[in-house]
DNA sequence: TAGATTGTTAATCGATTAACAATC
DNA sequence: TAGATTGTTAATCGATTAACAATC
């Protein structure tokens, strides 16, 4: 899979035209074309045409797009097909509830283990019989299991201080939800989910 | 507060410039650039002033911005010299991690009630003291409380019913967690956290 | 005043949309 | 074959960056 220079509005928008063609799939569709989809996505016609075209000709000149083939392709460009190992930096209620949310929902995206300043803090629960280790272990879990993703959900300071044990520890992406942007060598990747910043721009919006 | 015509990116930047100057603020930096500024932020100073001044003149030549001056402003074209009424739609695992994020980490966002198709099944917590509802219940609720902004968190089909009832209760905004974009009238506004886009979108640039 | 830095206009760059020839 | 619809180029639109006159 190459990246022959994507913009990253189109990358974002790839995930969008995924959760579409698998609800067509769901519903028996087997063909649909970029302006029908543009109905129901309510984009042009032309920039799904446009998008999909990045990456290859996935369609047919008077017929359209298959849908399971187009879903599937989607799916592989973005990396589905492939399965990641997680772990989860911080143990408290936003961790917890992101950790039974991907374990639930992301079949590909497997968590591996909880880590926490104070692991004992956080009752274990039927529901959830992911281990808790304390943060000093991560080092050495790292060490000795290949991790792909760090998951942060502790406070801005601690995630800045943590990257240089993940970079160390072979961790390939970090799926950020501390307030704070991280650096990180470029052969890492980061992934920021800034509530604060969502919920500003609700509040922006209402009033506008 | 009036909106004259700015675009979305911009709107997506405010909050990050609203954090950075919070920074600033704690430090106890009195004033600074938008040379500066910029090189904190890892964007260009033309783009820092060219936002600023759509909304008015902060800074002065010479001198650069007061900061405790344009963390204020900023924080009020953002709304958060307002105070919000929040419910939340689902108590389950995220919905009560958010909840409480909400409550603890904005002061401004006060959340009443949780609302679930089955209140029982979530017990109340010690550190949770805010009721949970039968989602029933709701649209009665709302003809007795002013609620300004619902936090969406169940499953995708159950969102879209609930819009309707939202709107006869008269919420202003969605700030939304299912995995669905939502129709609202236009004077209703959503902002969708699409954590499983998110996700899709680490994946893919781990692979590229 | 001189130096610094904004506010703002103009130039550039990139992304979206329109159009249509290619082709199934 | 005729109709439909893609793939792709060209035109438009919008957003970012550069430049500099205004001014503190």
């Amino acid at each position: 899979m190459y990246n022959k220079g994507i913009s990253k509005a189109v990358i974002n928008r790839l995930p969008r035209y995924h959760r579409y063609l698998g609800i067509l799939l769901d519903q028996g569709v087997i063909r649909i074309s970029s302006a029908e989809l543009s109905r129901q996505m309510n984009v042009t016609a032309s920039q799904i045409r446009q998008d999909l075209n990045l990456f290859g000709g996935f369609g047919q000149q008077g017929y359209g797009y298959n849908v399971a083939y187009l879903y599937e392709e989607i799916g592989k460009i973005l990396g589905l097909d492939k399965t990641y190992r997680l772990i989860m930096i911080g143990a408290g209620r936003l961790a917890r509830a992101i950790g039974s949310y991907v374990g639930f929902q992301k079949r590909g995206f497997q968590v591996e283990a909880f880590f926490d300043r104070d692991p004992e803090k956080h009752l274990h629960r039927p529901d959830n019989d992911i281990m808790i280790y304390p943060l000093e272990e991560m080092e050495t879990y790292l060490k000795n299991h290949q991790i792909d993703i760090a998951v942060i959900a502790i406070p801005a300071d601690a995630a800045r201080k943590i990257i240089p044990i993940l970079d160390k520890g072979g961790v390939k992406g970090i799926w950020n939800f501390a307030r704070t942007d991280l650096d990180v060598p470029d052969y890492m990747t980061v992934q920021s989910v800034h509530l604060s910043e969502s919920l500003m721009q609700l509040s922006y919006k209402i009033n506008h």
